[in-house]
DNA sequence: CGGCGGGATGTTATCGCTCACATACACCTC
DNA sequence: GAGGTGTATGTGAGCGATAACATCCCGCCG
């Protein structure tokens, strides 16, 4: 910065403001700095930046270390975003699902003078730990966090689960079986209850969920034991992953698909659409929430304070060859 | 900083010297300084250090924006492996592959004062973009890097693709037609000539190679194509999605797989289990190979100067229910 | 024509840490 | 006992930027 002063023939204070957009520098000078700027190569040091403002333009990602396409993808969406505005992401993984995980991996990056934080973490347990968070750094919670006390931008499972099973009634199954995820998922938990009050509205009976882990294994084996009743004819299941073993389990018990029993999925993973039968799902717009999540963030570091607004992302079904009416 | 001296009756440089880890302090000094910081409750600055030294224990990721298996995957083994060595991860994501889109990308992790860059952006154009990279920086490339220049970590891709062909030429097909994957990407390439030397040295013959994009869509058309060919009785497709793709093209041509055509894929991700049938397939182990880069990097950190090391992650075979041997 | 307001620029302190060097003290050697 | 060696600690400078305040210059007003 110093060279850059010398060669322009100004202080450093004024290639600072020029730096900053300041609009207290004339024009004529501003321009001599910019081509010092550029013919010496200068890049402004954003770490002494951030230093002397508190304040980096580094924004951190606290994820759960899986390779699921739901999480995979919304870090995607929100570096996208971020990019957009000129910030950078620093991603921490969390070890385990305790809530001191959270707190620790939020003093980490608190030592990076990160701007914000992100945490993309949907268990019950991880976004307790989001309650008694130091005060002075913006959070946001994405894809699922608490009732309140943090800002939140999800999809709306509920209206997602609503949607599925809604279709399957609409084709004349008589009720919908549900192939949930963990129990301390948050989004497992509002896709059940949108199934439930659904199916409750419609005045269908509802037998309890089966539990799976989000794996295709897992929904092979659930779905397994669930075709042992063999009064089912619909199955909304909770990620298209599971509903991937499902469809393999109905495939070597014999069972049509949609002829037999009817399948709808959640998430329209890039593969869903190629499963055999293509599957009905409900897609989920990641990219899209990314962008609202980080705007939620940059509106609170903007404001200085933090806030607990809710922003909610439509969920939209997918229509493919896995649903019929039942069979006769 | 300041505050833990007061307390613990010494001077700053000692707290510093406490926080290092230096051997120039009295066991009991230290404790004290140690139960000050806990009293207070204190954390270095990681800005402040890395302004003066001039590094900071972050690294940055330069990567594709995709949400492919493979790059995802190799990110989260990345975040993994670096988490553990007490690194923080930096992403940015490219916007285009042209070359000049690298070098912006590490200028901007310059000026972070990144320890260190790891690029996993396997295109020819993108790595060219390591040709002409500032001095000063350590770099790995991730996956798929340039011949020399720069150190690589990469799964054994060419190795991966002979394991393919070589079994299905076991099963007694007379040759293996390919579904590659876009040109510029150098894994494609690898995989072609593994595909390619594998045949030539069984003495089979070999048809140019179908191009997809790694999307299943593309697996589909590309597929549909190559089956007017009626003599296809076995392809290796360059990614499991494609593969998917693929699938479902002999599915509605009412071919059977493997009965009539063996195919087998690349990537082994979570799906490919659940496939119709059971994918066959090239397991990456992108957890292993994100360990190496990073130790790759590590090494050169420590060393101070660049290397041009090349690691190699063998690939592995796993077989399931998607080849057979050809029909009579 | 002196004084005042405000835009353009410069000066100095500061952020929290590490580095290089200075100092203090203990112990040993001749 | 003077001098050397080594360990434990303190002091001051400086990393590269921004913030706050000081200064300069110019035009305008009474």
């Amino acid at each position: 910065m110093t060279d850059v002063a010398a060669l322009a023939g100004v202080s450093h204070q004024t290639v600072s403001r020029v730096i900053n957009g300041s609009t207290q520098v004339r024009d004529e000078t501003r321009e001599r700095v910019l081509d010092a700027m550029r013919e010496l190569d200068y890049q402004a040091n954003s770490v002494a930046r951030a230093l002397v403002t508190g304040r980096s333009r580094t924004l951190g990602v606290i994820t759960f270390n899986t390779t699921l396409y739901g999480p995979a993808s919304t870090l995607l969406g929100l570096e996208r975003a971020a990019h957009a505005e000129g910030y950078f992401i620093g991603i921490v993984s969390l070890e385990s699902l305790e809530r001191t995980a959270v707190v620790q991996a939020i003093e980490r990056l608190r030592a990076l003078s990160v701007a914000g934080i992100m945490v993309v973490a949907p268990h019950l347990a991880t976004t307790h730990g989001l309650w008694d968070l130091p005060g002075d750094v913006p959070v946001v919670a994405v894809e699922a966090g608490p009732e309140d006390g943090v800002a939140v931008a999800a999809v709306d499972q509920y209206d997602g689960a609503r949607l599925a099973t809604q279709h399957l009634l609409d084709l004349g199954h008589k009720t919908v079986r549900h192939i949930a995820g963990p129990a301390d998922w948050l989004e497992a938990q509002r896709r059940i209850d949108g199934w439930r009050e659904t199916l409750a509205a419609a005045g269908a009976t509802s037998e309890p969920p089966l539990r799976g882990d989000w794996s295709p294994l897992s929904g092979y084996e659930v779905g397994r034991r669930l075709l042992e009743d063999s009064d089912v004819t619909a199955v909304f299941v909770a990620n298209d992953q599971m509903a991937l073993g499902l469809l393999r389990a109905l495939h070597e018990r014999g069972c049509d698909v949609p002829g037999d029993v009817s399948v709808v999925g959640f998430d329209d993973i890039p593969e869903a659409e190629f499963f055999t039968p293509p599957l009905t799902t409900v897609r989920q717009d990641f990219n899209e929430m990314g962008r609202r999540s980080l705007h939620l963030l940059l509106d609170q570091i903007a404001a200085g304070e933090r806030s607990q607004t809710r922003v909610t992302v439509p969920a939209g079904l997918v229509r493919r060859a896995s649903t019929a009416p039942p069979p006769v």
